[in-house]
RNA sequence: CGGGGUAUGGCGCAGUCUGGUAGCGCAUCUGCUUUGGGAGCAGAGGGUCGCAGGUUCGAAUCCUGCUGCCCCGACCA
């Protein structure tokens, strides 16, 4: 992408009512912009980054088996009342009505709907376990929204619901989003330790949040110091065996690891003083077991082997991918600005023209944007007719993980300058071993 | 939902107390000079002063009502 085509508002100066450095650099890079209380536009920027996100999500849910569909924003009332919670889910609920006066809801989650649609179709145990997800927009009207898209009204959610037809088939189930949430959340380049949950009012016996350390964070963790170095699942363990996943979701939960609301502190001062870690964090996703909360009052049962219908065991599993874009950036800044995981960045490689105008820069730079583009690279060529200063500058807010700085003094001994965005280490390379550096 | 604050050009702010028809910095546009860490000079454009009433010869400024947004607390992906 060439950056004077590009769609890149950046600001110089902080918006009043960002008060978190996420907020702010989100909106100083022009990824987001207010519209409303707790909504935003996301903007080419901010959006690409969302994108990367959502398809890491989509990538693990796949590999532990769930499988992918869309469900509406819209919801009607009835299907909200027949599982009792359109009384109870309270002022959270955004309630509308169409022009014939029917009640409608914007969905704040899909249980109901997610049962609806399973016990219009399955009637056989035969055709256990099922896991489906989306990845859709939910509206919560928060009382209080803020941070920007950390706590925001209207929210990007990736919801998994899991259809077993006892509860040791859940109970795998549940594993194996267990384990597919520590892999999504290591290969953004997050540290994510699972603690023990409140079901607040989802329902429910089991559950966990998963949360990320970082120093801005909104609550208060306890946990051993051995879940900083936890090993990620691998990509080809074996989600279809029990054994294998109820091994992992022990080793993972063995140790002590609680949120303020849960926390035990006499349990946590039994640790040595050296095992205990005491951090904020931001939760970014939360799974639940709740059985048949909602099977049992809509009726979404399977004929199970001995013929009888059994209503099914169900469980819930959420990663919230627009908070995720902010909690990516609490964990990954400087004054500067952002320093993306090169997982989820918006692009892997900022190239910058120091002399837009010299033939010789301007030939240096478009052989090197055209093949790193070839080798399917995601490059931002800043060619805009700007001073240096600045370019160095945009490229340091918007937390490109690569400069490729080419300017007329380096180029006149065949170098360029890459500059590693996180270590700021720096390196002077040729043209080509710039190209054999990133297509390697 | 309780408490507090705020609203003036794209962003950050002054002006409001003491009424006289709106200003500063950044950004934008034009020209010239610059060009390895957010350039300099000269010029230009852009604002129903949140909305609706009222007082007054005259309202950003005073009065009344409303709304948006932000912050602090109790709740949440």
């Amino acid at each position: 992408m060439r950056l004077s085509r590009f769609f890149l508002p950046i600001l110089r100066e902080t918006p009043k009512e960002a008060e978190i450095v996420s907020h702010r650099l989100m909106l100083r890079a022009g990824m987001v912009r207010q519209e409303s209380a707790g909504i935003y536009a996301w903007l080419p920027l901010g959006l690409r980054v969302l994108r990367k996100i959502e398809e890491i999500v989509r990538e693990e849910q796949n590999r532990a088996g769930a499988i992918e569909l869309l469900m509406p924003v819209i919801q009607s009332a009835d299907l909200w009342r027949e599982s009792g919670r359109y009384e109870a889910y309270g002022k959270e609920m955004l309630r509308i009505a169409d022009r014939h006066e029917r009640e409608m809801l914007f969905g704040p989650t899909n249980e109901e709907m997610i049962t609806e649609i399973f016990r219009a179709y399955v009637r056989s145990y035969k055709d256990l376990p099922l896991n489906l997800y989306h990845i859709q927009w939910k509206f919560r009207d928060e009382v209080r929204p803020r941070f920007g898209v950390m706590r925001s009204r209207e929210f990007l959610m990736k919801d998994a619901y899991s259809f077993d037809l006892d509860a040791a088939g859940a109970r795998h189930s549940y594993n194996k989003m267990f384990a597919a949430y520590l892999r999504t959340f290591a290969r953004m380049g997050l540290k994510a330790i699972p603690m023990r949950a409140d079901t607040g009012p989802i329902g429910g016996d089991l559950s966990h949040e998963f949360i990320i350390l970082a120093s801005t964070g909104e609550s208060e963790v306890f946990c051993h110091s051995d879940y900083l170095d936890m090993p990620t699942p691998p990509a080809d363990i074996a989600f279809d065996d029990r054994e294998v996943m109820q091994g992992l979701f022990d080793e993972w939960t063995k140790r002590y690891a609680a949120t303020s609301e849960m926390h035990d502190a006499s349990a946590f001062d039994a640790l040595s003083e050296s095992q205990r870690v005491s951090a904020r964090g931001i939760e970014v996703g939360h799974i639940f077991y709740f059985g048949t909360k909602y099977s049992q009052p809509m009726r979404a049962v399977v004929n199970g082997p001995d013929g009888k219908e059994t209503p099914v065991q169900m469980g819930s599993y959420g990663i919230g991918p627009s908070r995720l874009v902010a909690a990516l950036i609490e964990a990954n800044h400087d004054d500067a600005g952002i320093i993306w995981p090169e997982s989820v960045a918006p692009f892997t490689i900022g190239l910058a023209n120091l002399k837009v105008g010299d033939a010789a820069t301007d030939a240096a730079c478009a052989d090197l944007y055209a093949r790193l583009e070839k080798a399917g690279i995601d490059v931002l060529y800043d060619d805009r007719d700007e001073r240096p200063g600045a370019k160095f500058a945009t490229l340091d807010l918007i937390g490109v993980p690569h400069q490729v700085i080419v300017g007329p003094k380096g180029l006149a001994e065949g170098k360029v300058e890459v500059k590693n965005r996180r270590t700021g280490a720096k390196e002077s390379l040729s043209p080509d071993e710039v190209i054999n550096r990133f297509t390697a």
